[in-house]
DNA sequence: GTCTATAAATAGATAGAC
DNA sequence: GTCTATCTATTTATAGAC
């Protein structure tokens, strides 16, 4: 039993278990505040670490988010395939339910297409990183594709749109731009979902007439 | 002649050009970094003057972003009006053409509805911030209601997914996400205006069956 | 593996000189 | 109207004790 935290509900990480407390915190705290606003600093302290305990395992910030991102690209992709189950049998529906379930998982978990994504972490050349972030995007092209019908280049458009849009949802979100109008994030979720919909249906219609066109 | 900046190309501001020169740098400065990375020292050092020298103009960091905020949302539906005029008679062209000049706007210039709509200028009550949002929604809301002749909120429900999928273009934009696919801003642009297109079709179909109806 | 102590940068903000 | 000087707080990161 290598461990000594049994002194109070939150005891401090005494062995080996502090790397994976600080992703863990890392998510908290991404969700709270956000990428900009992350520190190794505020991760220990809510830890109740020293600000130097980080260091022994992360070579610095970057690294640190590095991690989450990889961990984050994992879960989210699990996120995504629960989401197109219990959406059914429809392919339109099982490729909607993506937009709702990352709305949730970002909003929540605070590190999105944006942490995964970041430019800031490309210098890293982190394995784990790099090859998270693709299954992810697969995923999601395979189902538009299901749903579209469609090309890969019509399905990579709407993959775009709806990335997009369920991003948006997420960005505002934590600016406070819907802090009025919603309480949550599962509304947002549902109206991202409902936007989607939108989306594929309109893709799914030929354009009225292109300008200047017979 | 109430200056004396003749010294050098970028002079010192010596009498009353400070205020409008830190609203302007603030831009800048937030095009670059975003607002969460926005620090008044920032502004001050890249005019030149010191990290004093601001707080004669603006109590705090805040009431700094909030003056350009008020300002951003003027231009920001000048920027609309604009778009909307160049875009023809075309009424769904018209509404779409706002999410481009949304993603130019944003994009270059840093501040979105992000900072219009921060939560964090809440609790300020300024006026010119408080009274300058509105009209920019509902300009939108005016143009969604001609392009879609739908209720009023159905075009509430497109005003949302519009303005969710040009901010989230460029919230992405700004992380980095794009960095390997398109080279600026107006590529962007051009897609968001695609997007509100399809968007906009999407809505006016009918939806294709409800799950559970006859 | 974690700690204390420490360094240098940067930020927000104020007092008082000019 | 702007400056210098200053104070406090925070962050990144390192060195060395335990």
């Amino acid at each position: 039993m290598p461990q000594g935290a049994g002194s109070g509900p939150r005891g401090r990480y005494h062995h080996g278990e502090l790397r994976a407390a600080l992703i863990e915190a890392s998510f908290d705290l991404l969700a709270e505040s956000g990428l900009a606003a992350f520190s190794v600093a505020r991760v220990a302290r809510r830890l109740g670490v020293s600000t130097a305990a980080p260091y022994r395992h992360f070579p610095d910030r970057d690294h640190l988010v590095a991690a989450v991102a990889a961990q984050a690209a994992v879960e989210l992709r699990e996120r995504f395939v629960e989401a197109a189950e219990e959406a059914g049998e429809d392919p339109a529906e099982r490729f909607a339910a993506t937009a709702g379930a990352y709305v949730r998982f970002a909003g929540t978990r605070g590190a999105g297409f944006d942490v995964i994504f970041a430019a800031e972490l490309d210098r890293l050349h982190d394995d784990a990183l790099a090859g998270a972030g693709r299954p992810l995007m697969d995923l999601l092209l395979d189902l538009a594709q299901q749903a579209l019908g469609q090309g890969p280049e019509a399905s990579l458009t709407l993959v775009e749109h709806h990335v997009v849009a369920a991003h948006g949802y997420v960005a505002l979100h934590r600016e406070g731009f819907f802090a009025r109008r919603y309480e949550g994030v599962a509304a947002l979720a549902d109206r991202a979902v409902a936007g989607s919909r939108t989306l594929l249906r309109g893709m799914r219609e030929p354009p009225p007439r292109p300008p200047g066109s017979p």
